[in-house]
RNA sequence: GGGCACUUAGCUCAGCUGGUUAGAGCGCACGAUUCACAUUCGUGAAGUCGGGGGUUCAAAUCCCUCAGUGCCCACCA
């Protein structure tokens, strides 16, 4: 054996030798144990927060040692919102963007980009040791997953529990796409709050440009200083002229916030709408999905929001409309959490998910812990938002997803479809579907550019029919995809084949990180019981961010990112999963730094020398030993034999509660100490003064290797060289430690 | 504004349902070492357990309160 540990010459053999083995593959005996793993983006590479993946390779390895029937079953995402933003990036730096293209190219072209990305982070998990089965890996676009996919969609349109409705939704100008209430952030900023006046009042606004859009003005109903006005129409100067709006009396207004009055602009702010649509009020929008001011604003048209703003401004000025400015006003405004602009909230037409039934059972295996979370607190959070979760808007505009199968009919009166297509020349063009048709301009035309549809929704909706395919001549698709997580919620049920579903769901364990507890579990939750009424999955645990050495957060602004893969070249892959689990409490950050992870490699190379010694003294004096494998001499144990093997139980014990507990600080810390303070400095110590070797060397080897295997799901590479480096030790020398038999 | 955590050695953190001299990793100081390992070994310094109050024979551990930090949620015209 080599003086010191080389985790570069090891670790790539052993993992082909566990691969080929079929080691990764469950067994055919034993109860079914199951984990899935949580899909990364197809065309990611590793980032520190996958290598907590550790946890669950971990578990995986400790059951199947265990004799468990174990399979830990992989796959990617499309990450569509995720993906078409990093493609769009590579776009520009050709200088190109989403609109040179029509749909299908577009996707086309993010699907290539994603097979030429993909495949890396597989590569890079199995650089850590991750045991999965490779072979049975599924990718969110795969057809058994659409299909999956479609069909919950059919069977929820046909029971109702989905619906199209114009809802004013945080909508991205930059990303082209809506987002869901938990993909916005929020960030503390300081804006100017202008008080204008607004026919006989005077009220503060942030949001001057959009006064174009007003359609009524709001007091507090209990506000004895504008009773008399409520009901009324009154009469406002504007940049465009004199226009009328309504005074309502509406609850949500803060009599103390400024003046107590406030301009009600529906189309483009989350409150005003929901106090529009209470009293009434219409929705005028001003603003078009480009993020400029639109054919209602007169003169301003054409004009960014930003650049509006500012001239509306000026003019309010100069037209003696303005009173005061106050420059210090702080408030949280909406940024997209993708490209960190500000959102435009916008009414536009979306597909929804009744939640209110579907939550129901969710809460309840919440509540009576039969999904259970690990920490604790993690439950309350749960429901917590369980409790006031609202519908869920799963259609988003952009192409890279599972398509939403509708068709819409366009009728030859209507004016409900609006198209935005490429014409022969590659051209944008964009009209209304019927008119265009009537205009002598093809289907086949439209279709074959086609960017985007938007259709009316209510009353004047056109109709619709669910299908894959087209229903028929007259009819364009919807052209908004699913979110994400409307297909990645239903992983245990494409994971798994339906044969599958009664023996191994619920699956067992599920370890993810806590930032998507509300996105992904929810809703795996709510979907395996809305469409196979059961839990997906028995225990989730969470871990929490991976932090730098200091605790903070790493973040590329901060310059504190640590990339894993350079610590396992450095280190090796023991090390780092070692660091990652080793004092660091459950939930809590995880701190990583090269100097822990380098403790660790020491820790791995005391190992591997522990083996060394052994096999140096089997081999000086085991030919006086009658070591008939793995047994030890028991008539003739010392008392300093007995304690160590006493110690050795209580440390599986610890071990074995730790990992019982998901408590994986304190098995590993437990083996850990074992091995090296209490076996390496104490007892090998004074097996060099034993007479008795045969005795020592018998007892030495005994603890030692079942120490191996404790430590075996923690740092696997390390610990499956020396036990083949000693198999001439062992009783079964071509036996893998990978699959031998859990210390009991 | 509502909720959940956290505040213990220089740093990062363990200390479960209260009970003998409060622990680990890293760091630090001093020393050792041809005999498995310098990716080593031994010895050691270092904490009034955030402040205040309470319960108890006994509190880092339970309760109240104050302060600070972090996270989740809601909302901000």
């Amino acid at each position: 054996m080599d003086k010191a540990y080389d985790h570069k010459k090891h670790e790539r053999e052993i993992y082909k030798k566990w691969e080929g083995s079929g080691a990764f593959k469950p067994g055919k005996e034993g109860k079914q144990f199951t984990v899935l793993m949580p899909p990364p983006n197809a065309n990611a590479s590793l980032h520190a927060g996958h290598a907590m993946y550790t946890i669950d390779d971990i578990v995986v390895r400790w059951k199947r040692m265990q004799g468990f029937s174990t399979v830990w079953i992989p796959g990617t995402d499309h990450a569509g919102f995720e993906t078409q933003y990093v493609y769009e990036k590579e776009l520009a730096k050709q200088g190109k963007s989403r609109m040179d293209f029509d749909r299908k190219t577009l996707y086309e072209n993010i699907y290539k980009f994603v097979k030429d990305n993909s495949g890396l982070i597989y590569k890079q998990f199995k650089q850590l040791g991750f045991s999965a089965d490779w072979e049975r890996s599924v990718f969110t676009l795969d057809e058994k997953v659409l299909n999956r996919v479609w069909k919950t969609f059919m069977q929820m349109e046909k029971e109702g529990k989905v619906y199209r409705d114009e809802y004013i939704v945080n909508y991205c100008t930059h990303c082209g796409t809506s987002l869901a209430e938990l993909e916005v952030v929020h960030e503390e900023r300081t804006d100017p709050l202008y008080y204008i006046k607004y026919g006989p009042f005077e009220l503060a606004t942030v949001r001057p440009e959009t006064k174009f859009g007003d359609t009524g003005v709001a007091v507090h109903p209990k506000d004895k200083r504008y009773t008399k006005f409520v009901g009324q129409e009154i009469e406002v100067e504007g940049l465009l002229g004199k226009f009328k709006v309504r005074v309502i009396a509406d609850e949500m207004v803060d009599p103390d916030f400024g003046t107590g009055v406030v301009k009600v602009t529906p189309a483009h702010d989350p409150n005003d709408f929901e106090m529009g649509k209470r009293h009434g009020l219409s929705v005028k929008q001003v603003i078009g999905i480009d993020g400029r001011l639109n054919e209602l604003t007169g003169r301003f048209q054409g004009l960014k929001v930003a650049e509006a703003k500012k001239q509306v401004v000026e003019e309010l000025q100069k037209a003696g409309l303005m009173i005061e400015i106050d420059e210090n006003y702080k408030h949280s405004v909406a940024l997209c959490y993708k490209c960190r602009r500000v959102l435009e909230p916008m009414v536009m037409p979306n597909w929804f998910i009744r939640v209110d039934e579907l939550k129901k059972p969710v809460i309840k295996v919440v509540e009576n812990e039969e999904v259970k979370f690990f920490p604790k607190r993690f439950k309350k959070q749960m429901l917590q938002w369980l409790k006031i979760m609202h519908d869920w808007p799963i259609s988003r505009q952009i192409a890279w997803g599972v398509k939403i199968p509708v068709w819409y009919e366009i009728e030859p009166e209507n004016d409900n479809i609006y198209v935005w297509w490429l014409d022969k020349n590659s051209q944008l063009q964009q009209g209304v579907a019927s008119e265009i048709l009537k205009r002598g301009t093809p289907l086949s035309e439209i279709e074959e550019g086609l960017q985007r549809v938007k259709a009316k929704t209510g009353e004047a909706a056109p109709k619709y029919k669910v299908a894959l395919d087209k229903p028929g001549e007259n009819y364009l698709p919807e052209t908004d995809t699913f979110d994400t997580w409307f297909s990645s919620g239903q992983w245990p049920l494409v994971t798994l084949s339906e044969e599958e579903y009664a023996a191994r769901l619920p699956t067992d364990f599920m370890g993810t990180l806590e930032d998507i507890l509300k996105f992904w579990i929810s809703r795996m939750i709510m979907f395996s019981l809305y469409l196979q009424k059961v839990i997906p999955y028995r225990d989730v645990y969470l871990w929490s961010m991976v932090a730098d050495a200091k605790g903070v957060k790493m973040s590329k602004s901060k310059g504190n990112v640590v990339n894993p893969i350079e610590l396992v070249d450095k280190f090796g892959a023991d090390a780092l999963r070692m660091a990652m689990i080793f004092g660091v409490a459950p939930g809590s950050k995880i701190p990583l730094s090269d100097e822990k992870v380098k403790g660790m490699r020491n820790f791995a190379n005391k190992i591997w020398n522990m083996g060394r010694f052994i096999e140096l003294m089997f081999e000086a004096y085991g030919k006086e030993v009658e070591f008939y494998k793995e047994e030890l001499f028991r008539p003739r144990l010392a008392l300093e034999d007995m304690e160590i093997i006493k110690k050795l139980t209580k440390t599986v014990d610890v071990v074995n509660r730790g990992l019982e507990k998901y408590r994986f600080a304190d098995a590993a810390e437990a083996i850990y100490e074992f091995l090296w303070h209490q076996l390496a400095d104490v007892y090998i110590e004074k097996v060099k003064k034993r007479e008795d070797k045969e005795v020592a060397l018998s007892v030495v080897r005994h603890v030692y290797l079942t120490a191996l295997k404790l430590l075996h799901p923690f740092m696997p590479f390390v610990t499956e060289a020396v036990w083949s480096e000693i198999k001439d030790l062992r009783k079964y020398p071509d036996q893998m430690l990978i699959t031998s038999r859990w210390p009991v």
